[in-house]
DNA sequence: ACATAACTACCCATTAAGGGGTAGATCGCC
DNA sequence: GGCGATCTACCCCTTAATGGGTAGTTATGT
């Protein structure tokens, strides 16, 4: 048999604590190394003891979770991180994952669910509490009604004017380039932030450049 | 009971789209309405018919599944739509879930499984099978915009108001964010517009978001 | 104790940008 | 011919952004 998983565990209830660490012991192949009440504290705890797997709650007063989860990876901390939270806000999970976390459980799971997403992630692959996986599902839609800018119809000069916007060119020099007047410019550029549902040239310049329109 | 769910199967093969129909068959509340063994064959039952459910392979010779999926969805067809694969590749499923799919099913998933899939799809919620949910969690990290310090030394409000910009935001947003007065926002700016020689913010929004600065 | 850097806040000024309008020229289409 | 879309150009005005200054506070290191 190989070396048990070696756990910290950071929550600010002594009560989910005391669980979890009866959890692990009943699977026998983890080994609790450290328990912390804080997200400061659990950091120190981290380096100092570099787990191979830390349980993580989202919800704690002061450092929230998703804060100390950025701290960690910011440190360079490669342990496998999961989230345990009671959340099932689509924003947590999106946010979470993208800190990098590596599952995202509830803590009303099932415990033998429990082990099963915790393995999965000492495994290499993000455990996921089944009841959330339609709300990835919905947030990478969201990005796709976002696309939509990209179907509406600007013409073919506004589309010349986006791109020349998304070099950050000001008026004058879009204007100065197409060899038209400063004030035809600005009509355009009126005119595509409108269509495009833009406050600002800034807005549209960013998002140009993020979808490729550079 | 109420009424069976009208399903709709577009597969090229005909072997499988006689596994589908025998194991509809088998939960007995759906009812085969039409078969199609391609795309374009497909979009036509579909629009006849309005089925409740299209079961839609993934890979078919000719029109491609996520070809026909966008199609019926810019068609207005509102039926939900599963798609059902072989392929376990990250892409396919983005661009699948992109297209408007209701679900996203492997072939070689037990029947069971497959109908607890679909009949959650019918239920409103995004169906996917569950060896898939991690690729759709990696999907989204490789969005998550990585730091990346840049070598001119930013202070760090000059970094952070920077990441502001890069978002799109005014002047106004970002001191109502950062809770100071946007005068001082304007002295950030000035200062890092003058490190990183911009000569306005919409060079330095692009500049960040091409080189990554969330 | 002193110097420095960073953050804050305000003063001044000019230019840039945004939002509304009218209007002429050109082109394709019913 | 008339209609609508597009591109052009100008009018108006308000707001946003930029570039310069001084200056107080705090923290950090010499």
């Amino acid at each position: 048999m190989t070396d048990p998983t070696r756990v910290l565990i950071i929550d600010d209830h002594p009560l989910f604590r005391r669980g979890l660490s009866q959890l692990l012991e009943l699977a026998r192949s983890f080994a609790l190394v450290g328990e912390a009440a804080s997200g400061q504290e659990g950091i120190e705890l981290a380096r100092r003891l570099d787990p191979d797997l830390i349980l993580l709650d989202l919800n704690m007063t002061g450092m929230s979770g998703v804060e100390t989860l950025s701290t960690l990876r910011d440190l360079g901390i490669e342990s496998r991180i999961i989230l345990v939270t009671v959340s099932n806000a689509p924003e947590d999970l999106v946010a979470a994952i993208r800190a990098g976390a590596d599952g995202y459980i509830l803590k009303d799971n099932e415990p033998d669910e429990m082990l099963a997403l915790i393995d999965a992630a000492m495994h290499g692959r993000t455990a996921i509490s089944p009841e959330l996986t339609s709300l990835l599902a919905t947030a990478l839609r969201e990005e796709r009604i976002v696309e939509q800018r990209s179907q509406v119809a600007l013409t073919e000069r506004e589309t010349a004017i986006l791109k020349y916007l998304a070099a950050g060119m000001s008026n004058k020099l879009i204007a100065r380039e197409l060899d038209i007047m400063e004030g035809t410019v600005k009509v355009h550029i009126r005119n595509l932030l409108k269509k495009l549902k833009f406050r600002s040239r800034v807005e549209a310049a960013v998002w140009a450049v993020a979808n490729g329109l550079s």
